[in-house]
RNA sequence: GCCCGCGUGGUGAAAUGGUAGACACAGGGGACUUAAACUCCCCAGGCCGCAAGGCCGUGCCGGUUCAAAUCCGGCCGCGGGCACCA
């Protein structure tokens, strides 16, 4: 054997698996099959060591089951549309068609030498027409099928530009580029009836039994399942033709301590004030400045004005409340008005005490005053707490069972209903820009909205499109834009709205199945795939994309274009954590941040700089991002040590489930340790065939734990454990002195172990140590059973819970002969120096505890 | 602001109620070498001690338990998500 170079050998196995055909994903009745996804990449251009952390997860669970026997299918593509594209073609020109294809050449060419069990066969990007075209014809059965609408939403607008912007390029309130101030905006849009799931997709996650438990409660919350009332507040004189605001509230137990109400700036009544008088007119249009994302609205400061209507407290018609405009009300939520009680409620009181306005207690702690300063009394909701001349009499009651009180109270009196409501809104899925699947809809003056007919899919992105000036290049396209109107003929114009990328990703998964097929799906291809058996992804996706392609697969079940059993796509889930790395940043003459990447700064033990000597600000460790520019190039690494030195690298250190900050130490000693197998696997080689050693039964017994360890780490995500057993077993090994046939085998097993991880030396050592065909295709080792029980144990002895001696015994010995070995022990007996033992502890197999 | 996580040596971590620090990285010492690199061997949580050994120690404070890194309550710090980044 020569010396170790990945450069030789890595390319040489990826050809021989590829003219085997190895990774082609078999459709085979006769075998169990195995459906291992990665969330797919978007085309950046560059791959990251995420990338590679992430692909190697899968590959590893890929390459292992397909040892146990199952027909794998691990397929790859890529995530083509979105915002980078259009910004690219603004920036630096070019189009984003061209520059995204670039990228998926560019990328694909830099993951292949990582040598992935990938069935590259099946690769498709959303952007192909193919893909989305059979996106759009799954648009056009939903919509016959009732699952979208077609309502007006709120977007941030950027009146400088004239155009919509994305919740991330509002910074500050301020446009991105053009620095205007952001307002929010009404505009119709489509949307996917999601709320109509909401109950299906809470109650579904209890049969999520694979998925980790932080993302299903995630989930739980942001569906977000309330019991309230609807409680009308009568004005005390109509207006508006309005007789009374009706709120919604999901704590009626402190409906008594409501001092006020507020309404949103687009509520029907602010709306009617707005007409006569100029300061309000001016107060929501104030309101409405600022981002339209939820952070933006609950930390913007809370500002109001006072209409000077009143409305009477519905269960104590004696009090009157205030009724002001808030711009923290929000009129897409509920009705639009709220009753505030700044008593129990930090936002409330904040506000209240702002203006002035009154504040009361609904109850104490039992036994307290609790005087209202600056914080509101906000106890949990299982807590006992004590009621004030409550209207249905409650005094000692928890939270929980006064709401139920009092709703009850409230439904016999008339005065309200109960209801359950959901925090889940529709998903609005227009987009006003270029670069992504056009919504396939006509709008005919006569007809009205018309889908476009399913033999003229795709509807297909016009190429000749200028991004020179802002806004959606779609809108003044006229050749494509105006379109005769399907139904009738006459003149119509085409949708130019674009569709959200999240409905790309919400069912490509199934699409691999059939990559090709004319058809979204094929039944017989899904029906034998599905579901996903391990879908691998970042902990950011815990709640829209999965939320999302759950209720697509749902949507889909009930298009018929996949099987009911395929209703929660991805059976288990498992969630890596991210790869970080330190922010560089500096700012430009407009005093705008710039972001620099890793390669282009110069780290010192002073502090950071680029190449011309200016200063960086180092920002501490984040996620990884395109916009921040913190990314690290994996290439270099593969160039210098190989892709097996990089793929044993990023699963050896850090539980894979946990963030890990990169650093580029470590790969060295990576690389030194293949090596060292490199060179064991030829010291084994080259050992005589008759060879004795005293040590056969030891490392029987060492590559029987081996087996068993890897194997039940990798069954267990624990890749970092597996590699530290990889590396017990190879130093035992190492120092071995075992038969011939004995240290062939045992080196055979490590190259079947390591394959995984790291197949191309696998790959090698295998076939040098005369394996049967490729270690790829060779069965998983079996660990026989006998030899991985010992038959003696150590017993560590507490003394009060401090470890003060230890004892050894045989396995199977009984509890009574064990405590009688302890207390003769001499140690045991020095520390308790003649004090009487109170009690004996013994847990078998582990530990034994003396208590004095 | 709201929801969800995470916090253990100089570093990545292991131990998920039962011997805290496995396995590695960086570091120190030694062997080999004219020398260095490579390779191999040894040491290594902190404090006290010549040693034997002892005390302390898993972000902080408190609790449950024979026994807590692990379970519970409260704080602090860091990260993810917040519906148009993907």
């Amino acid at each position: 054997m020569s010396r170790y170079d990945p450069s030789v050998i890595e390319p040489r196995w990826q050809t021989a698996w590829d003219e085997a055909g190895v990774f082609a994903a078999r459709h085979d009745p006769a075998r169990p099959k195995y459906y291992v996804l990665e969330m797919f990449p978007y085309p950046s251009g560059r791959i990251h060591m995420g990338h590679v952390r992430n692909y190697t997860m899968g590959d590893v669970v890929a390459r292992f089951k397909a040892a146990q026997g199952f027909s794998v299918l691990h397929p790859m593509g890529w995530d083509a549309f979105g915002m980078p594209a259009e910004n690219a073609a603004m920036e630096r020109g070019g189009h984003p068609k061209d520059w995204t294809y670039g990228n998926i050449a560019d990328m694909k060419a830099q993951m292949r030498p990582l040598g992935l069990s990938i069935d590259w066969s099946r690769e498709f990007a959303t952007c192909d027409p193919e893909y989305y075209g059979q996106q759009q014809a799954l648009f056009i059965d939903m919509l016959a099928a009732g699952l979208i609408t077609r309502k007006a939403a709120v977007v941030n607008w950027d009146p400088v530009d004239m155009t919509v912007l994305a919740n991330e390029q509002v910074i500050d309130g301020k446009g991105w580029r053009s620095g205007a101030a952001v307002e929010r905006r009404e505009l119709v849009q489509w949307f996917f009836k999601i709320s109509d799931y909401s109950e299906e997709l809470l109650s579904a996650l209890d049969g999520l039994k694979d998925w980790p438990e932080k993302v299903r409660l995630m989930q739980a919350n942001w569906i977000g399942k309330s019991r309230g009332i609807e409680v009308d507040f009568p004005l005390t004189s109509p207006f508006a033709g309005q007789t009374a605001l009706t709120c919604y509230s999901t704590r009626p137990d402190t409906l008594r301590a409501a001092t006020f109400m507020a309404i949103a700036p687009e509520h029907p009544i602010a709306r009617a004030l707005a007409e006569a008088d100029p300061k309000v007119a001016a107060f929501c249009e104030e309101a409405r400045r600022g981002g339209t994302s939820e952070e933006a609205i609950e930390t913007a400061e809370k500002l109001g004005h006072d209409t000077g209507l009143t409305v009477r407290h519905p269960v104590y018609p004696d009090k009157t409340l205030a009724v002001w405009i808030g711009n923290f009300v929000l009129m897409e939520y509920g009705t639009g008005a709220i009753y505030c009680c700044p008593g129990h409620d930090q936002r409330d009181l904040d506000f209240a005490r702002k203006y002035r306005l009154p504040v009361v207690n609904a109850f104490h702690m039992p036994g307290e005053t609790n005087v209202i300063g600056t914080e509101a009394l906000v106890p949990a909701k299982d807590v006992t707490v004590a009621y004030d001349q409550h209207f249905t009499g409650i005094t000692l009651s928890t939270a929980y069972d006064a709401i139920e009180r009092s709703i009850d109270w409230m439904e016999a009196q008339g005065l309200g209903k109960g209801q359950v409501k959901y925090r889940l809104r529709d998903w609005g899925l227009s987009r006003q820009r270029y670069w992504g699947c056009p919504i396939p809809v006509v709008h005919c003056a006569t007809c009205g909205v018309v889908p476009e007919k399913k033999e003229n899919l795709p509807v297909e992105l016009p190429y000749d499109v200028s991004f020179d000036k802002p806004g959606n290049p779609l809108d003044r396209h006229p050749t494509w834009r105006d379109v005769p109107c399907p139904t009738c003929g006459a003149p119509a114009k085409r949708e130019t709205d674009t569709m959200d990328t999240f409905v790309d990703s919400s069912w490509y998964y199934a699409r691999f199945t059939a990559p090709r097929s004319k058809t979204p799906t094929d039944a017989a291809e899904v029906d034998y795939w599905m579901n996903v058996d391990q879908y691998i992804g970042g902990i950011e996706h815990a709640i829209l994309h999965l939320l999302y392609s759950r209720f697509f697969a749902r949507a889909m079940h009930k298009t018929g274009h996949l099987p009911a059993k395929a209703i929660e796509p991805f059976s288990a889930l498992f969630t890596q954590g991210m790869v970080t790395h330190e922010i560089y940043r500096t700012t430009d003459a407009q005093g705008r941040p710039v972001f620099h990447l890793p390669e282009d700064v110069i780290r010192s033990e002073a502090g950071a700089t680029l190449k011309d000597g200016t200063a960086v600000e180092v920002i501490p460790s984040a996620k990884m991002s395109k916009s921040k520019k913190n990314v690290v190039d994996p290439m270099n690494i593969i160039a210098a040590y190989g892709a097996d030195t990089a793929r044993w690298f990023v699963m050896s250190d850090s539980p894979p489930e946990r963030d890990v900050e990169w650093t580029a130490s470590g790969a060295e000693a990576t690389f030194k340790h293949l090596n060292r197998v490199w060179a064991l696997c030829d010291r084994i080689g080259q050992m005589p065939a008759d060879h004795r050693g005293e040590g056969d039964d030891d490392l029987a017994r060492a590559t029987a734990r081996a087996i068993d360890e890897v194997t039940r780490s990798i069954e267990g995500f624990a890749f970092n454990k597996a590699i530290a057993a990889l590396y017990g077993f190879t130093n035992t090994l190492a120092k071995a002195n075992a038969s011939t046939a004995v240290m062939k085998e045992a080196i055979r097993t490590l190259a079947r172990l390591m394959s995984p991880m790291t197949p191309h030396i696998a790959e090698s050592i295998w076939s040098y140590q005369g394996g049967d065909g490729l270690c790829a295709q060779a069965e998983w080792p079996k660990a026989d059973p006998a030899l991985l029980v010992d038959d003696t144990v150590t017993l560590p002895i507490q003394i009060n819970g401090k470890r003060r001696a230890e004892i050894s015994v045989a396995k199977d010995m009984a509890v009574p002969e064990i405590e009688k070995i302890a207390l003769a022990n001499e140690d045991v007996l020095r520390f308790l120096a003649g004090q009487p033992v109170r009690k004996i502890i013994v847990v078998p197999g582990r530990i034994i505890n003396v208590v004095v």
